[in-house]
DNA sequence: ACGCATTTTGCAAGCGTGTGCAAAAGTTTC
DNA sequence: GAAACTTTTGCACACGCTTGCAAAATGCGT
């Protein structure tokens, strides 16, 4: 109390030794589960840590124990829906576990995915997982051998040693097609962005594929990034014309949400009486009145759940190297007709 | 290269000395920015350094320096538009200037932003900055005392320690009732969330002292959180009734955006013809061509530029405990008449 | 070539913690 | 009460780094 005004700032473990009058292992060890204490000096060391202010100097733990305690998110343009909620779940469930969540923006920044994966080693972190961009593989491989784990959300899955979360892209735009077909579309299109990620990719193959497979053609825009804006622009693209598409598969909520508005409002075309719409994420504002997108829903938790178990104990990890998991269909309004689950 | 299959996980400063032949306070001087090493020592370090993929371990070097290189980012629902972008907008900045940032999730966890704090503590955290709730004041002071800095975004101001962030509310909510007033709406509305933080009280003070002053009167609904569907109750609160408000200012864009779908699609209103509305933040959403509000828009560049202002040098800081900035209205389409800047 | 000023370098003492090891204390058993 | 255990405790070293200090190396002027 005496030396507020030019105390050292941190108070140490030693300080709440000599308070309690017993060692400062015994100290240490109190706030270490499961080591050796007995209750009375644990008590006594307990009302001196908190009479003092003391807490454990995590950067010093860290240096001792092979684990921080660090996790770090590697993720670009965060201020997305989808991200964003993702990036929530994460931390929350993170801290749930013991573990404390380090944001490492890669937004435009010099060196993006590789200076964050380097900035993870310098930290020890525990572990890394990528909601963006793809690791240079020599830098994965560095992370990798100083026992750092690694998770990989909808990236590129030829990478070995990360661990891989991704979806049935495949599966869904087949269910998107059959959606179209029973609700009587035709003339399909989709919409996607210049961005070309697998998971995308993975979408308008699919969707290709299976419209192909029951012999309707479908038209493609692809624009700028996967936002608002380039949807309004897929729309202009694809409903000027004469021959307008009766169905169209956005690569992504936001995407569809630009072309909805486009549509509506610089077309006056109806949904889902003129046009159905699909979207992929299932974010906040497809279910908005406004829109009501009937859309692919991102299994938030599932995905969260499998990082989480991606950082327990290496035993039970050994032989697994990646979960993929179904996005649901949310029935809402843009597609006319029944709206029964396909198979 | 040969101890790969069972080498120790980090290759430490000691092993680069050795490999390069010098000491190991040369390569400590090699990556500490202004210390004294020959051009050339630096250079074998450097090589030696990328060779055997060495990386400063920052938790030690913390332990060394007084900082720790770690700011705590302490917020609740991140997923929110706002919220997102402004974690952005301080992530990308904060790793400008060097800093890392560790976020804190305060959702419905246990302890809350007091334990969130706490842990700032144990990670010996820079600074933290506060987007969310309100900590306890012995905590607080524990934080300051122990060399933190504290930043405070539109959060209650009379904590004193901490660096304070807020926004002319009481401004805005002035220029609002001007803008009803000159687009001819007569009978104002106000629209809030039952959570009741400083900057939102004081947007609705503000509202209500500017409208008395001019002899209008203002019917005023709280429901809930400030999220989208808080905003459509209280649009079936307020629009259910015979005497009808015309002008209604909501607390937040999120709000306004229910409040709108609800006014349009239940009651048949047209805006901005028969209703005027006016929004608080200016998230991307607003700016959609199904919405178009005119809002306030938040300072992000501001806020996140006066918060790193103060993670700067103590001593430009001695005199100044707060900042106090302006929100801008954004004219869209959602108030009739002419869009002409308000004094 | 020499003295002096200046830069560069290595040594060693920390920073705050965890933990193996042996000594001390406490507990049970006969 | 002593012997054989078990639990608790303190010592001391390690973790990987920074930095003050003094010694070594370098540069400069004459």
């Amino acid at each position: 109390m005496l030396g507020d005004l030019l105390s050292k700032s941190f108070v140490s473990a030693n300080d709440v030794a000599q308070h309690a009058g017993v060692s400062r292992s015994a100290v240490s060890r109190t706030f270490t589960p499961g080591a050796s204490v007995s209750e009375e000096t644990r008590k006594r060391v307990m009302n001196s840590a908190q009479a003092l202010g003391y807490h454990v100097n995590q950067l010093a733990r860290g240096l001792m124990r092979s684990e921080s305690g660090i996790v770090c998110l590697i993720v670009s343009e965060m201020d997305t829906p989808y991200r964003a909620r993702l990036v929530r779940a994460l931390t929350h469930e993170l801290q749930k576990a013991g573990k404390v969540s380090m944001l490492i923006n890669t937004d435009r920044s010099d060196g993006g995915v590789d200076s964050a994966l380097r900035q993870t080693l310098s930290y020890r972190a525990d572990a890394s997982i990528l909601l963006s961009g793809l690791p240079d593989k020599a830098i994965t491989k560095l992370c990798l051998d100083s026992g750092q784990r690694i998770v990989l959300i909808n990236r590129d899955d030829d990478i070995s040693g990360p661990f891989h979360i991704n979806l049935e892209d495949h599966q869904a735009a087949k269910i998107a097609v059959s959606a179209f077909l029973r609700a009587g579309c035709r003339s399909l299109a989709f919409v996607n962005s210049e961005v070309g990620t697998p998971s995308l990719m993975a979408r308008e193959k699919g969707f290709h594929a299976a419209a192909a497979g029951l012999g309707l053609s479908v038209v493609t825009a692809r624009h700028g990034n996967t936002v608002y804006e380039s949807g309004r622009r897929a729309a202009h693209d694809l409903l000027t014309g004469l021959n307008r598409p009766d169905a169209v598969f956005c690569v992504n909520d936001l995407m569809a949400l630009g072309f909805m508005d486009s549509a509506r409002q610089d077309f006056g075309i109806r949904i889902p009486e003129d046009l159905c719409v699909i979207g992929f994420d299932d974010i906040e504002q497809a279910g908005w009145s406004s829109y009501a997108l009937t859309t692919f829903a991102q299994p938030i938790d599932q995905i969260v759940q499998a990082s989480l178990f991606w950082l327990g104990d290496v035993k039970d990890n050994q032989n697994v190297k990646s979960m993929t998991f179904n996005a649901p269909l949310v029935w809402r309004k843009t597609i006319r007709g029944n709206h029964q689950p396909i198979s």
